[in-house]
DNA sequence: CAACAAATTATTGTTGACAATATACTAAAA
DNA sequence: TTTTAGTATATTGTCAACAATAATTTGTTG
């Protein structure tokens, strides 16, 4: 508001886009996906309590569209609320993410089959080159390198099945299994080989139109990373930087 | 407020509850679960607008937490939110339904592979005892009698899997089915012989501890009520009276 | 100094008012 | 009669104020 006529132009694109947005989404919108944004990418770590004021002071929004975005974000798992207390980034116990894994193993058996079933030749070709990047990460032991491609590989799969539904229901599992996943991530590195190896022999699977087979090794596939992921969390933590349950201010 | 004093205990009473009630819940949750009620019980029917101000007119609350019930709601998948044009209930397409089938195949295979390792005596027993009931309703072709049963079917194994985010996705899942399936149960009798079946197989395999062919079992069961869901629908409705957009007033 | 009580502050829950948008209605013109 | 433009009404989107509850600080007492 306190701009010159100066940037006239440039406002007044920045003002419509602006306007454009708000035509087709609420702020409750907006707010909701930025929050979300922030805390699949870990900005806002698990734990963290969600002042209500200071966010909508943030985003320069009142309380009325920040306290929508909670209700729906708290459908969606990514934060648990606390009737007078507040909402807060939501935490996945070990036997929390333990159970959703094994409700991604099914979904992601589902994928497999169908994916085997309606891929295209232009996915596959992607699941390909992501597999053979995966195998220079491999070698390299770069986590850093290989758990992007981890995201991606599966989510190509995810689109190759060709099903919302299931898209859908699979992406909010995975956000939540994030929250867990992304304190033991930096220290999973001498599970990628093996990891690998499940990401090729899918591929192939997939590639043969081998329902079935597919089906089980992506199912497979995901109780390994579970068990993968437990016996990390077995042996000592390296890097732990103070855990403390962070509260804002 | 304009009760006299004669009622004074019930009324102090009735208070108190409400009192209670509140001290545990937000509006925003009772709102919700009242919505949620009226829509998984058909009261509200697919399509139906919501009218923001009614509804809190109704139930004696402010906009505020309606639409805060209405975002939980709608990611819940029960309503659909248009901007600046309101919040509907949830019409689910063949199309969508045809996807959800194949997820809640996915979710209903893991509910028998875990079930056939974790069932308790007792669930077991209430399954027989269901499995009987539905005996008695396929042979007088009962369709009223048999969808309770095969609701309650499901939500014991459902149980008897312990895995509580498997069980909410699943029951979220189901929801959103019934959204579709609602109208076309009354004209499925011809189905429940072949459904009881399929019930009474799965309970044997789990009987057995099989877990590997109850997991089968339940994931075609689920496709099977598809396939049948879907003859149905070829044929001619049985009474279809006034389908068109039901709006307030 | 520690522990408890009271008062103060901060935060959430709820409401009603106002603004923006869409819908319904009315009247004029083809 | 149908269409269309303009106007009025209804409904949703957003905000700011108030009420209720929880967290914090301060003060008091043993």
């Amino acid at each position: 508001m306190s701009r010159t006529k100066f940037a006239q132009t440039a406002v007044t694109n920045a003002h419509d886009a602006a306007i454009d947005v708000l035509r087709e989404h609420s702020l409750t919108t907006l707010v909701q996906r930025e929050l979300e944004r922030q805390i699949v990418s870990g900005e806002l770590e698990a734990g963290t309590k969600l002042n209500e004021a200071e966010i909508a002071g943030e985003l320069r929004v009142s309380r009325g569209p920040v306290r929508e975005a909670f209700r729906a974000l708290d459908q969606s798992g990514l934060v648990r609320t606390e009737k007078n207390r507040g909402v807060f980034v939501r935490q996945v116990s070990l036997e929390e993410a333990y159970e959703i894994y094994e409700v991604r193993a099914a979904l992601d058996g589902l994928i497999g089959r169908l994916a085997a079933q309606r891929i295209e030749p232009a996915q596959l070709q992607r699941l390909r080159d992501i597999v053979k990047r995966m195998h220079a990460a491999s070698r390299a032991l770069d986590a850093a390198a290989y758990f992007p491609l981890n995201i991606e590989f599966h989510e190509v799969l995810g689109e190759a099945a060709g099903n919302q539904a299931l898209l859908q229901n699979y992406q909010r599992i995975v956000n939540e299994l994030n929250l867990y996943r992304r304190e033991v991530i930096a220290r999973s590195a001498e599970s990628i080989p093996a990891s690998t190896k499940d990401h090729e022999a899918i591929v192939n699977a997939v590639a043969k139109g081998d329902a079935e087979l597919a089906g089980r090794l992506l199912f497979e596939h995901v109780l390994n990373g579970r068990e993968r992921l437990h016996r990390v969390l077995q042996s000592p933590p390296v890097q732990r930087p103070r855990v403390a349950r962070k509260v804002t201010t």
